[in-house]
DNA sequence: AGTGTCGCCTGAATGC
DNA sequence: TGCATTCAGGCGACAC
């Protein structure tokens, strides 16, 4: 499940095989994802140079020549191929885009459970699309500081875990990363947003800032063999505090889980919530 | 405007 | 063994 840290280190791998490179075709396989596949699509891309790959929340910009910016959203299940060039590779199942570059790599857009978007917008226009438009600050900038969510906050009064997530607030907190940071920073996921006193919502920035960076790095330690990238992105999955721990000991916990019972696991919003109820109150 | 719920999808894991 | 059910979840849409 590709978070903000995923993201990242594909945009990262991108930049790598497809800076300075032209897509000289693409081949939209299959139009079917959540927003489908714009008409067209490959005619727009042909003979595009490919000058910049950035991200913007959980949306990774392909910056081209001509002024638009292919936008592509990884959704629950998306994944990002990068074949060597000289390589032939059979089309895989949920292969939605191929873009054959200049340099001879390939890049392919999978996602089986459809939840992704492929879009392509003008770059002048990108901060008042429909899909960026209500996006809050990047977690790891500076507008993203304790002044700037104790205010925000003040007026929420929903259950902390549910309200961090919510991208209005601030981008790519996913419900992993939401666990873990609460966990890192000792507040319960329940915990009204508007009661946490100013200290406490220093600590949660902090914590988001921190856990989001321990994953890229995470994921860039990987970088070396990006050429063998199969998309499987979930290294971090070993260093999770509580995620996907419920019963077991929190990370780096010598309690006694058998007795104590362990991670706790509740739903909030629909989602799986995790937390170790001696260390977050 | 804030809040809660639903639905899109497939595949892995689980249940009988 | 095999079929049916459950669960995973980002995020827009919608109702209140």
């Amino acid at each position: 499940m590709p978070e903000l840290p995923e993201v990242e280190t594909v945009v990262t791998e991108l930049k790598l095989v497809a800076c300075a490179a032209k897509i000289t075709s693409s081949k939209t396989l299959s139009q079917k994802i959540r927003i489908p596949v714009p008409e067209k699509l490959d005619l727009s891309l042909k003979n595009k140079a490919i000058l910049d790959v950035t991200r913007r929340a959980k949306y990774i910009l392909i910056h081209l020549s001509g002024g638009k910016i292919l936008v592509i959203h990884l959704g629950m299940s998306g994944r990002i191929h990068i074949h060597d060039a000289g390589k032939k590779v059979e089309k895989q199942k949920h292969d939605h885009l191929i873009l054959h570059l200049s340099n001879g790599n390939d890049v392919v857009f999978n996602d089986p459970r459809r939840f992704g978007l492929i879009e392509l917008i003008d770059e002048e226009s990108l901060n008042s699309h429909r899909l960026f438009s209500h996006l809050g600050p990047e977690p790891l900038s500076r507008k993203f500081s304790s002044s700037f969510l104790i205010s925000v906050l003040k007026s929420r009064k929903g259950p902390i875990k549910v309200v961090i997530m919510d991208q209005t607030l601030v981008v790519g907190v996913g419900n992993i990363y939401a666990c873990e940071a609460l966990f890192e920073a000792g507040i319960h996921p329940e915990t009204s947003a508007q009661k946490l006193n100013e200290e406490q919502v220093d600590r949660l920035t902090q914590a988001i800032k921190k856990v989001l960076k321990a994953a890229i790095k995470a994921g860039g330690s990987t970088l070396k063999d990006y050429r063998k990238t199969n998309g499987d992105l979930g290294y971090f999955q070993h260093q999770f505090a509580v995620y996907d721990r419920a019963g077991k000991p929190c990370k780096g916990c010598d309690c006694d889980a058998g007795q104590t019972g362990g991670v706790q696991k509740t739903v909030q919003g629909g989602r799986s919530t995790f937390y170790c109820p001696r260390k977050q109150l």
